[in-house]
RNA sequence: GGGCCGUUAGCUCAGUUGGCUAGAGCGUCUGCUCGACACGCAGAAGGUCGGGGGUUCAAGUCCCUCACGGCCCACCA
């Protein structure tokens, strides 16, 4: 151990842990093994760039989990792959040609997919890295992406027998169309920000058809669609309109007549309580076209500029057109008046422009008939969310769930498997077909649209265990355990892998879903890349280490609470890890150089002093605490209390007390077993420092050595070394408050307020602080008589009392005994209060006893406390 | 418009089923080379638990309400 540098040092030994931990194959998962399986499959980040904060969250705890099953004796498979992500990636792609000062049409569609997956090559591989860089011990032989070949034909499966079991099918719609991505989205890839466009509501006078000067007054808030009008609309029930349904109205700009139609959905409330209805861009429209069998006019191509059915505003993009209809209604006066009106206009999730509602042909699949089992499975808890409350976002959607569009007019993702043969039949086949088998055609023509992007994750948990082959993977490891992912996809994916995971094997994906914190930057909000506001976790890792971040992330999960750790605050968090780990690899340091070596094991229980079987019980409630911790995914309670237990109970107090028992075996193997207990319970959320310490000290290697067992806690044992610690931390602070060195040997006495306490300690106290705390001599007894000449100090098991001889100071030991006085009484009156009610001590009378005697000693305390005072006042 | 979460020390956060004197880290202050650690050691100061009301013997904890911050969901044109 001649090379143990007072330092971890993470550059070297990361890399070099890594490497040997995949080469030998300690990530790899055995379908063979007669273990029980633990098995997680990685959220597939997209390949559009780097990972964020998100994931290093995201992953440090699906990793954490992964380590301690293996420790605890599971067959542990961490699936990593990559999704595609279709929009996103084939935007990034775009935004890259049109650098280039070119586009995905100038290309075509076969050399700009080359690019993608050029850029996928790189991206993919630096996700891989970053995950390696964290730790991540996840399998490598089973790395998987959304477009590998082998999934393609799990997506083509699952299409195909959605389709045949009519549960996909082509459809026109209204459906949320973005002009710049130019593609269908589903009603989850569009976001509403709030208050973002204060909008305006304009009041427009339709002239009524040969009625001159008279006219129907209809609100809206996008005038441009008029020219798409197949029909005014009132509430049957509205008696200023009561005579005008049944007549037609004038549509101005394109003359055409239109009926005016009572339908319930209007608020009369609203607007003019008139509405205009456009059933090619406005989803409720299209319903009431539906019902009242109205034609639809389509007036904007495929970017939103206005289309020849526009008549005089042909040409125009939507938002001039807006801009000059609302010129022209003016000057015709048919504009009567517009007001204020703020307006949730949805924007594409992916580009943030403006989505156009629009009529076209998609494909849709049917949600109905596979909602019910999947809201089962999180009814029954055969799924559950932790926490619990996301159950109801996800619960909410299903139980009003509307069919999915997963058609996209793109081209970067999986083609959807329909043929049309030159007669017009339809063949959806998994394979691609050389003949139409109606009618032997073999002209076929293969839809060009692809899938949305999501519909292909949706199958990530048994697509990338080779379904739909019988394979010993899927077998294995289908279901898998516990799913950790972000709260904005658990509709989005999560939802749709229940529903999906169902269908197609029968049995729920996972059976939990941890939703994990989201990260906000040092000002609240969440951290976001294109704001700036971001954190890049190889930066962290680079400064502190991956083991410090890990630990850091871990320590701030607490329930799902979101927290900051924006470019500021992240550091110190990280630092504070980052200290914690030095003090660790110190204090092994330490052992392994003052303990070269010693028998493995529990030194004999009948030789424990008092510091010894101490910290054993510490460690068997630690072992209790972050073993019922991990069940229970409360990482920052695991985290926290581990460090609390090596910084405070091992380090400050037992490595101390044990300073000049070195020679003695019992300490020495005390202090290995210690070490090496706490080395594995650190193992999951620090891989890199806790692997390598335990192999300096001469263990094992961590990844597959048993989680520790707990023995049994003393709790009578551990309040007793509490009094005794006590006794200790009075007399440094009597030293301190005089200005007296540590080192500097005193003359101390403790009062037990407590003969058993006293007797239970007997001669160990003394031992005790004469280790750590430098008193000349040391005598105990109960409820001591007072020391005039000495400083006084007050815990709540003992009093003590330093001999400082010259350098007594009434002044300031009456200082001290008032402020302990003032906090005496309050403590006092407050217990007296309760007790003197009758309710309480009837409701919980062991309570009121226990609180009776703690009066007692209050009061004791307090009286001894006044007669010094009055003492030490004389005496000045 | 509906819903969820948060508001505890200067800062960032813990506080199990209501019950002894509300905790930690950072920061601040005082003093320290004491057989690993200054990324350290020993101490100290600092909180009427967002405001108001209620339930209870007892409220940071339960209920109502308001304010502020954040996040979701929604076809009122």
């Amino acid at each position: 151990m001649t090379d143990f540098a007072p330092r971890f040092d993470p550059h070297e030994a990361e890399s070099r842990l890594y490497k040997s931990w995949e080469e030998r194959g300690l990530f790899t998962a055995n379908a063979g093994s007669d273990k029980p399986p633990f098995t997680i499959v990685i959220p597939p980040p997209n390949v559009t760039g780097s990972l964020h904060m998100g994931h290093a969250l995201n992953n440090t705890i699906q990793d954490l989990l992964i380590r301690w099953k293996r420790m605890e004796g599971y067959e542990c498979l961490y699936l990593p792959g990559t999704d595609h992500a279709g929009i996103a990636t084939q935007n990034v792609v775009e935004k890259e040609l049109k650098k280039e000062g070119t586009n995905r049409h100038v290309l075509g569609r076969d050399s700009f997919l080359r690019r993608v997956w050029a850029w996928k090559e790189r991206y993919g591989e630096t996700i891989y890295m970053q995950l390696r860089r964290l730790g991540c011990s996840c399998d490598w032989s089973r790395e998987r992406f959304t477009m590998d070949e082998s999934y393609g034909r799990a997506i083509r499966t699952v299409f195909v027998h959605l389709f045949e079991k009519k549960l996909i099918y082509r459809g026109k719609r209204v459906i949320n169309w973005c002009p710049r991505c130019m593609t269908a989205l589903s009603d989850l890839e569009v976001r509403r920000p709030e208050g973002v466009q204060a909008g305006k509501l304009w009041h427009i006078r339709y002239p009524i058809a040969g009625e001159d000067g008279r006219h129907i007054v209809v609100a809206t808030t996008r005038p441009e669609t008029m020219l798409g009008d197949t029909a005014v609309m009132v509430h049957p029930k509205d008696p200023r309109y009561s005579g005008f349904v049944g007549r037609k109205v004038l549509l101005p700009f394109v003359n055409r007549e239109i009926p005016v139609i009572a339908d319930e959905a209007v608020d009369v409330k609203f607007g003019s309580g008139a509405v205009k209805v456009t059933p090619a861009h406005d989803m409720n429209d299209w319903e009431v076209s539906k019902r009242h069998g109205l034609p639809a006019v389509v007036v904007m191509d495929e970017t939103a500029k206005m289309n020849d059915q526009a008549g005089p505003f042909a040409g125009l993009d939507r938002f001039e057109a807006r801009k000059q209809v609302l010129e022209r209604l003016k000057e015709m006066g048919l504009l009567e008046k517009e007001e204020e009106h703020a307006t949730p206009v949805g924007h594409c999730e992916r580009c943030d422009t403006v989505v156009e509602p629009y009529l076209s042909e998609q494909w849709f699949v049917k949600m109905k008939p596979l909602a019910p089992p999947a809201i089962e499975a999180v009814k029954s808890g055969r799924v559950k969310f932790h926490p619990e409350r996301w159950a109801r976002i996800y619960l909410d959607w299903m139980e009003n769930i509307q069919d999915w569009c997963v058609s996209r007019q793109i081209w970067w993702g999986h083609r959807i498997p329909v043929w049309t043969c030159s007669s017009g039949h339809v063949i959806a086949a998994v394979d691609a077909p050389t003949e139409c088998k109606q009618c032997g055609s073999g002209e076929l023509k293969q839809d060009p649209d692809v899938l949305d992007t999501w519909f292909s994750s949706a199958l990530w948990p048994f697509a990338t265990l080779g379904w739909p082959e019988e394979t010993r993977d899927l077998k294995r490891f289908y279901p898998t355990q516990t799913l950790v992912t972000d709260r904005g996809i658990i509709n989005l994916w999560v939802a749709r892998m229940i529903f999906m995971g169902l269908e197609f094997r029968g049995k729920e994906p996972f059976s939990d879903v941890i939703i994990t914190a989201t990260i906000m930057d040092d000002a609240g909000q969440r951290m976001s890349k294109s704001k700036g506001t971001g954190v890049d976790p190889l930066i962290l890792m680079e400064r502190y280490g991956a083991d410090a971040l890990r630990f850091a992330l871990a320590m701030l999960s607490t329930g799902s609470q979101d927290f900051r750790f924006g470019k500021n605050l992240s550091v110190p968090r990280t630092e504070q890890a980052r200290n914690f780990i030095t003090k660790l690899w110190n204090a092994c340091r330490y052992v392994a150089t003052s303990v070269p070596e010693a028998s493995p094991g529990l030194p004999p229980e009948s030789e424990w002093k008092l510091e010894d079987r101490w910290i054993a019980s510490r460690l068997n409630r630690t072992i209790q605490v972050v073993t019922e911790s991990f069940k229970m995914y409360e990482f920052g309670r695991a985290a926290s209390e581990l460090y609390a237990f090596v910084w405070d109970d091992f380090c400050s107090w037992y490595l101390e007390l044990t300073k000049k028992r070195l020679g003695e075996e019992v300490a020495r193997r005390m202090l290995r077993h210690v070490i090496d207990a706490s080395l594995r319970l650190l193992h999951p959320i620090c891989p890199f420092v806790t692997e390598e310490l335990s192999v300096r000290l001469g263990g094992v290697s961590l990844l597959r050595a048993p989680w520790p067992k707990p023995g049994p806690v003393d709790a009578p044992l551990e309040s007793r070394m509490g009094a005794a610690l006590e006794v200790v931390r009075g007399v440094r602070e009597v030293k301190n408050r005089y200005g007296i060195a540590a080192a500097e040997s005193l003359p101390a006495a403790v009062s037990f307020r407590s003969a058993d306490l006293k007797n239970a300690l007997a001669g160990e106290v003394e031992e005790i602080v004469r280790r750590l705390a430098a008193v000349s001599n040391v005598e105990s007894g109960v409820n001591l008589e007072r020391r005039p000449g000495a400083a006084r100090w007050t815990g709540s098991e003992v009093t003590v009392y330093v001999g400082i001889a010259g350098k007594f100071d009434p002044a300031k030991e009456i200082a001290r005994s008032e402020k302990e006085g003032a906090a005496l009484e309050s403590q006092v009156a407050r217990s007296r209060t309760q007790l003197s009610n009758e309710a309480f001590r009837k409701a919980k009378p062991e309570m009121a006893a226990e609180l009776e005697s703690k009066l007692k000693e209050a009061e004791s305390k307090l009286a001894e406390l006044k007669s010094r005072v009055a003492e030490l006042k004389e005496l000045s």
